[in-house]
RNA sequence: GGGUCUAUAGCUCAGGGGCAGAGCGCUCGCCUGAUAAGCGAGAGGUCGGUGGUUCGAUUCCACCUAGACCCA
């Protein structure tokens, strides 16, 4: 026999010694070993860095993370949970920057990079710790013990190798592109790092004028620029070919400007057009820069391109191709000077003297004032815009033209978009969408970074002949090495890996490393491969995880981490990394902001944690929204999931093992055949098949939202109808046949429960069923076999006629409601009319009667029974007789109601008129000029819903009354017993002192009375000494009663 | 400026061309020998706004407003 332990006290003591079970048994290594010859299904772990605190936010897509392989599991599937640590990169090397007081890479070199990348390796582990403690406590199932690490040697290895494939495919190459840069961080970013650091700040912006050369009417072009600084790089103007432009006279200027944009720039009726042309006949002109710092004689013109708009600005675009992507290809096209008076720390050169030595963005003001000196600015206000920041220091990003390693993304753009296509969003519109949208505008990978901490790129240049190497893994690094024995060990980080030189192949000269380190997004994008060191290891074990059944991760990582694992796995693989995402929404704090940790908002997880346990956040994550939903996270939510769902869970629990521990149910000892049980059994039975089912389907379509209302309606099903309803069944008595019915049919359905519950919830899930479990049963509910529908016990036809009942006891309650008569009255007769009523059958008829405390239901047609319980009431409709009988009508009123309203009613209803005598005259009444209506007659009340209706009979007669009194005082007596603390077994010996009508009472329902109570005896009179003594009201009359405990 | 999403009760959120919904909270009543519970009644709504399609729009479409995210 189980055990059957009662669940007391708080979930949060509960959940602790199910991690202790856990642990002792080995579950989660006994999970995976049950399951290792079973298909795969492959779950990929998008790495956190542990240089940061959990917190809340972390939660939301890692709960997934683990409901999804748990599931899965039980189905029947191996799936490995290969933990992972994402450790390189520019959020690492800020974190030791701000720790050792460094500001620039100028003093990270003068600190010494061997002791600062010594920094790094130890920062990323500052909070593995607690991260391993709250993945342990949420009882997240991940195998952190053989997580993957992207600093290491093997890792690395694999990073290089497919570097090396990518380079072998002509995809890597260095090139001289415009990049976000950071002047602080001296690196170009890629597109998604700079994605997570646009901001919205006010910049002057400027229009300024440039004189046309040789203009007879000394026009100038009115050009608009947010960014100043840019001026000394102009090197051209740009418009649009086919706009229609406008040479005007405004005050003292003359201006050249878009003709749509001169209510805009200049304000209505502030200019005079004196001539209007197109704006290729522009292109070609010449003009006056506003820093004439160039001797070209390309320099300084007007050409077209096709970016210029008309919605803001001029209509005419300042060109400087070193400060802007756009401005960099025009240039190409067109052969313009690149010119760039800024350093790699953003400040002016000597080149451009007014500003030299200069942060650049701090110059603005100086070349305003400058501009307005020469007369060549027009206006300047303030402008505000979204501008980029370096999303690690909050440095504004300058767009740089630098020397680069790209990747080209761009080559494989169709295959990537296909893999893509392959890629079952959740939710669908994230990959059509949003990220459909960027791949389709994909420009190549920016992958070097001038930093440290990163995996080097491994190219190395021959200082003679300029030829360069891939190096693809160590055994090649070691061949072409000058120094093999150096290259065999070598730290595969800067500093040490820049000090080896290779010899060069061609023409035996010295190799030198280029100095960059990569993109540290590449590092986990490859983590599908990287994370076993394939192809150098694990070639089987690389083939059996490739590509993943399932990744979830947050949706900032839209295009991080998706993007990044998309584009390696296409690349080196040929098809998608993943087959299955859930991209989650932010978690907002509780009033609707963004949880971030420079808001200092975020909720930390402990305190939830320790008071409502992880279950109940687990629980309130899955059902309170979609997984993609931007959600507003509270503990108290978390506080309403325990409370709504999983104590009630638990309760029912309890009041089965409370009674099944009494009566000692063995579940092995009796056989019952579900068709054999009473028909509340084989009701729930049916529910509980349902819900497996459409629990089951609901995972199967990564809808927790669908599975965890599946699993709340089934619950309160079972709570607040079946075990209410049955509760009278496990009470006291022998072990007849429907007590067994009713033990196994609850034992079965807590059994399975335990089972569906078991990846949301898997503590309270492994308690219930370490209470249930049998000795031949797998030792956690972990190691089950997931529900399977059984299909013979599903009776929709039962299901339907229980809702049925449902609403009919629903309607009594609002009945007796109406009447004021409460429910341990007993009354006589209750009468429902519908659609279904008279099909009720007898079984299903006597639960709805103990829920009512009716003695009879009767089905009825309401229109047979109209004379039986309404009366009718007639009135004039005054708006009909007026019109048709003029001044007759209020003395047709008056007779109308002298006569009797049944003979009035009769004839309305055999559809005649009514002949009514007023005066000398006889009028005829049709239903237009009646109104008929119907009254319940005294001693009923009715309630209806749609097309069911009930009616109570409240009349209370003698002997009603009298099983009032005993209905009462059994309540009474219990609730004593309650105060006394006797156990729910307990026999006791009633004495009591009451009068009249409840004495009455007592005497002709003792033996009941006693039955109810557990009583031996029941004696008139008080004893000597009792157990426990009060005295009671009892429906108005005063009584005194004592409870003597009788020792077994 | 563009893209994706969101807007429904005091709060958190479902829903979806045909009477406006749930949970929590609130008021009143009931019930309770599992329950921190449950049941019934009630208060609480311009379904963000404006147009359009339609017999009928909270739902579909367009535009607008506000917010979130992404991108220029």
């Amino acid at each position: 026999m189980p055990a059957y332990a009662r669940l007391e006290g708080q979930a949060p003591a509960r959940e602790a010694g199910i991690l202790d079970l856990w642990e002792a048994q080995g579950a989660f290594e006994k999970s995976l070993k049950l399951r290792e010859r079973a298909p795969r299904w492959v779950f990929y772990e998008g790495p956190p860095t542990a240089n940061g605190r959990p917190h809340f936010g972390h939660l939301l897509p890692r709960v997934y993370k683990d409901l999804f392989p748990r599931y899965k599991t039980m189905r029947g599937f191996y799936v490995r949970r290969k933990g992972g640590w994402d450790t390189h990169g520019l959020p690492v090397e800020l974190e030791v920057e701000k720790e050792l007081g460094l500001n620039s890479k100028g003093e990270i070199e003068s600190f010494g990079v061997e002791r600062f990348i010594a920094k790094c390796k130890e920062s990323v582990w500052r909070y593995k710790a607690e991260w391993e403690r709250l993945i342990a406590r949420m009882g997240f199932w991940i195998d952190l013990g053989n997580a993957y690490v992207t600093y290491t040697d093997e890792y690395i290895e694999t990073v290089w190798w497919a570097l090396k494939r990518i380079w072998e495919e002509g995809l890597l190459y260095r090139g001289y592109k415009v990049l976000p840069y950071c002047p602080r961080c001296g690196t170009p970013l890629s597109s998604h790092e700079v994605a997570q650091g646009y901001a919205t700040v006010r910049d002057p912006s400027v229009y300024v004028k440039l004189p046309i050369e040789r203009d007879r009417e000394g026009a100038a072009f009115l050009v608009w620029t947010t960014t100043p600084w840019t001026l000394p790089g102009n090197t051209a103007l740009a418009v649009g070919p086919d706009f229609v432009y406008a040479k005007v006279r405004a005050g003292e200027e003359t201006l050249i400007l878009a003709k749509d944009l001169l209510d805009q720039v200049l304000g209505k009726g502030r200019y005079r057009v004196l001539a209007e042309l197109e704006g290729k006949a522009l292109v070609g002109l010449r003009y006056r820069p506003p820093y004439e710092l160039l001797q070209s004689e390309n320099a300084y013109r007007v050409v077209a391109a096709d970016f210029v708009n008309l919605v803001e600005g001029t209509g005419i675009v300042h060109i400087a191709p070193a400060f802007g992507e756009e401005d960099y290809l025009l240039g190409q096209a067109e052969g313009l000077e690149f010119f760039r008076p800024v350093d790699q720390a953003g400040r002016f050169t000597a080149d451009f003297p007014l500003g030299a030595g200069r942060f650049v963005k701090d110059a603005d003001r100086e070349i305003i004032l400058d501009l307005k000196a020469r007369g060549l600015l027009h206006k300047d206000q303030l402008y505000e815009h979204e501008y980029p920041f370096c999303w690690r220091c909050d440095t504004p990003l300058l767009y740089y033209a630098l020397d680069s390693y790209f990747v080209r993304t761009t080559a494989r753009q169709k295959e990537i978009i296909e893999s893509n296509e392959r890629v079952h969003w959740h939710p669908e519109h994230m990959g059509a969408g949003r990220f459909g949208e960027f791949l389709n505008t994909m420009k190549d990978w920016a992958l070097s970074r001038n930093r440290y901490w990163g995996t080097p790129l491994p190219i190395w240049v021959c200082e003679g002949c300029g030829r360069e190497v891939c190096v693809g893994s160590r055994a090649e690094l070691v061949e072409l090495a000058v120094d093999k024995e150096r290259a065999a060990r070598v730290e595969p980080h800067r500093p040490f890996i820049d000090d080896l030189l290779l010899r060069c192949p061609d023409c035996g000269d010295e190799m030198r490393r280029v100095p960059y380190v990569i993109d540290a997004w590449f590092d986990s994008g490859m983590m599908h491969t990287a994370q076993w060191h394939y192809p150098f290891e694990n070639q089987d074990l690389f083939r059996e995880q490739f590509p993943a059944d399932f990744i979830s991760e947050g949706q900032d990582q839209t295009r991080g981490w998706f993007y990044t694992l998309l584009v390696t796995s296409t690349l080196l693989h040929g098809r998608e990394a993943y087959k299955n995402v859930i991209v989650t929404g932010y978690g907002l704090d509780e009033e609707g902001r963004a949880m971030s940790k420079s808001r200092g908002n975020v909720i930390d997880p402990w305190p939830v944690i320790e008071r409502y346990g992880a279950d109940a956040i687990r629980w309130y994550l899955y059902s309170s929204s979609a997984p993609w939903k931007t959600r507003q996270l509270s503990a108290k939510g978390v506080g309403e999931a325990l409370l709504g769902f999983l104590e009630t869970v638990k309760n029912v629990y309890n009041f089965f093992a409370l009674y099944a521990g009494i009566d000692r149910f063995a579940p092995r000892e009796h056989q019952l055949p579900p068709a054999r049980r009473p028909l509340l059994d084989r009701w729930v039975l049916s529910r509980l098949a349902g819900t497996i089912g459409e629990v089951t389907s609901a995972l199967e379509e990564f809808d927790p939202v669908a599975a965890t209302a599946a699993l709340e309606r089934f619950v309160d099903d079972l709570s607040n109808w079946y075990v209410r309803s049955s509760r009278r069944r496990f009470w006291g008595g022998e072990m007849d046949e429907d007590k067994v019915a009713a033990y196994l049919t609850l034992y079965h359905v807590l059994l399975e429960l335990a089972k569906l519950l078991a990846p949301f919830v898997p503590f309270l899930a492994e308690s219930i069923y370490q209470g249930l479990r049998e000795e031949d049963l797998p030792e956690s509910v972990h190691l089950c076999d997931w529900p399977v529908v059984e299909a013979d016990l599903v009776d929709q036809e039962l299901e339907a006629e229980m809702e049925l009942a449902r609403k009919v006891a629903a309607l009594g309650h609002a009945a007796r409601n109406l009447a004021g008569v409460k429910v341990r009255q007993p009354l006589r007769e209750m009468l429902i009319s519908g659609p279904r009523a008279g099909s009720i059958r007898p079984e299903i008829a006597l639960l709805v009667q103990e829920e009512l405390n009716v003695k009879r239901l009767r089905a009825v047609q309401l229109e047979e029974l109209r004379g039986e319980l309404f009366t009718p009431r007639v009135a004039p409709r005054m708006s009909a007789l007026g019109p048709k009988f003029g001044p007759l009508a209020p003395r047709i009123a008056a007779a109308l109601s002298e006569a009797e309203p049944e003979e009035v009613a009769s004839a309305l209803r055999r559809g005649q008129e009514f002949a009514l005598t007023v005066g000398d005259r006889t009028v005829e009444l049709g239903p237009e000029e009646l109104e008929l209506s119907w009254d319940l007659k005294e001693g009923w009340k009715l309630a209806a819903e749609g097309e069911l209706t009930v009616i109570l009979c409240t009349e209370i007669d003698e002997e009603l009354r009298r099983e009032g009194y005993v209905r009462e005082l059994i309540h009474q007596v219990q609730l004593l017993r309650k105060e006394a603390g006797f156990e729910v077994t307990d026999r006791i010996v009633l004495y009591y002192e009451a009068g009249g009508e409840l004495a009455a009472a007592i005497t002709s329902h003792s033996e009941r009375i006693k039955a109810e109570v557990l009583a031996t005896a029941l004696v008139a009179g008080l004893p000597g000494q009792a157990d426990y003594q009060a005295e009671r009201e009892v429906n108005g009359q005063r009584a005194l009663f004592g409870l003597v405990r009788q020792r077994s």
